[in-house]
Parts: structure tokens; C-alpha cells; sequence
DNA sequence: AAGTATATACGAATAATTTCGTATTACAAA
DNA sequence: TTTGTAATACGAAATTATTCGTATATACTT
């Protein structure tokens, strides 16, 4: 309702926030870390993101001690599902369908995915004749 | 094969190739109506877009007349893919499902789109188990 | 206490993208 | 041919994002 509120995050801060999720609230040197098993990145250069996430409210931090910890304001799902949906209406012009069938088409599911989607299409189904 | 070289639009070329790639080749004219549909753009700024997409190689153009006539270089179905993977890795940290599934929890889709999916799905599993 | 390591704050350089103003050229109409 | 309209070319301002240097403060070590 009022995740429209958030601004949408950069690549740079979309990184940050993967890691946060991932790994719970964390310091600067932390997440620099992580960021650096990817690529290389310097320390003032997270620091300065993660300062600018939290003025845009992207995070809260707790500056009790001097190691000030980081956490996501975001939500994991909301913030997924609005990327999403800006995905598909840039990319695929608004066809989720299309976007869905590409991505099925070339990635490998499991059967225990297959079973979830299948399920999933069950219900769509059902709500469609609703008799 | 070679589509590795075709460099990552950025958000406003995308929206030129998109254009392009539903009304075909086309005017700087033509395509800066289409964008003003959505949002006000000055023509000269959709003029560049375009000239420098020429320089990247993202369009091709017919400058036979004074009016020069430009068409997508770049195929429609490969860049969507190749902007779908990088979509997944970034936001959904490779999980293809996990896009499938939330793309297809919220959207409406029709009972064609959900047989074309069940056979997709078919095919799928019929490839897991070659009997 | 002095010296070293590590933290934050802040400003500013760099880079990438978008935007548009202005000059010039081509065409058409009068 | 003169005038008006519409096109391209070009450069540079404006915006947004990224990167990092330097100053300063805080804690730890000896």
C-alpha cells in the first residue's frame, strides 16, 4: 500500500540489499566483503552507498557502537514483485505470460518445481470457472 | 553466437527498440510521437538516442532521403532473453523459478496461456524421465 | 601515553545517461 | 527566389550514479 513510497534501487543499492537479506544486518565491512567475492569494490565506496541507502530510508542502522550495523528497510518480496513488475512492463510490455514462458523455456526446473507450478496452474484454472 | 557483442541498452534505447520492434522501421518523427504517448520528450533528445544508437550499432538507418528511416539491428526475442537472464541474476539471485512463480501468482492469465503452458510443462518433464 | 588500525563523515572527481539549444541544411509553398 | 517548415548534426549543460581521497574520531595494543 505504501511501498510506493520506496524509491527504486540502484544496481549498486540492489546489490547491498541482496546481501542484507541474505545475511541479516551487517556492517559496512561486511557487506564490502561480500561485495568484493564478486568484484572489487573499496571500502569508502560501500560506506558511502549504504550512507546514501539510508538517508533514500533504504535501511536503518543501529550506531550504538562504533560499528554502525546496517539492516534493510525493504522487504525481500515487495521489493522483488515492484522490480518485477517495472521488469516486465520495460522488457516485456507488460506480458508477463511471454516473460514466464522465456524463462521457463530455458532454465532447468525440477520435478518438485514442476509439481509447485503445476499446482499453481490448477488453482488458476479453478478460478477461472469458478463451476 | 555473437550477440555478446551487441552492448546492454540502456532505459531510453530500450524504449526506442521496443518501438522499432512493434511499428518497424521508422522515422526519429515517428518514434518520438510513440514516446510522447507515455512521456514528454524533446524531439532533438530522441534524436540523439537514436544517433548514438547508430554509433553503438543498436539500429541501422536509411539515410537515402532527407528523412532518414531507422530499424532495430538488434533481434527482438535474443535481447529479451539476454535482459531476462541478467534480470534473474540480479534480482532473484539466479532462481529462475522463483521469478516463474511470482510472475505468475499476480497476473491474469487466459486459458490459452495456461494450455501453452501446460504443454511446456509437459515437455519438460517428459525430457526429465526419456522414460 | 604513543602509535597503529579501523571506523565514519564529507566532498569532490569521474562516468554514464539524458536532455536540449543552436546552427545548418534540405525541401516545399508562395 | 524568398520565406517558412522540418530535418540532421553537434556540442554542451543537467542529471544521476559511482568511486574514492582525505580528514577526523574511536578503540585497541604495547
Amino acid at each position: 500500500m505504501s511501498k510506493s513510497k520506496m524509491p527504486k534501487p540502484t544496481e549498486s543499492e540492489l546489490e547491498v540489499l541482496q546481501i542484507l537479506w541474505e545475511y541479516g544486518p551487517s556492517s559496512v565491512r561486511q557487506v564490502n566483503d561480500h561485495l568484493n567475492a564478486t568484484r572489487e569494490v573499496g571500502y569508502t565506496t560501500t560506506l558511502k552507498i549504504m550512507q546514501i541507502m539510508l538517508e533514500k530510508g533504504q535501511v536503518v542502522r543501529d550506531a550504538a557502537s562504533r560499528t554502525h550495523i546496517y539492516a534493510s528497510a525493504m522487504a525481500e518480496e515487495e521489493t522483488r514483485k515492484k522490480l518485477l513488475d517495472q521488469f516486465v512492463d520495460k522488457t516485456f510490455r507488460g506480458s508477463a505470460m511471454k516473460l514466464v514462458m522465456q524463462a521457463l523455456d530455458k532454465h532447468q526446473a525440477s520435478t518438485e518445481d514442476l509439481n509447485e507450478l503445476k499446482a499453481l496452474i490448477q488453482k488458476m484454472e479453478d478460478d477461472q470457472k469458478p463451476k
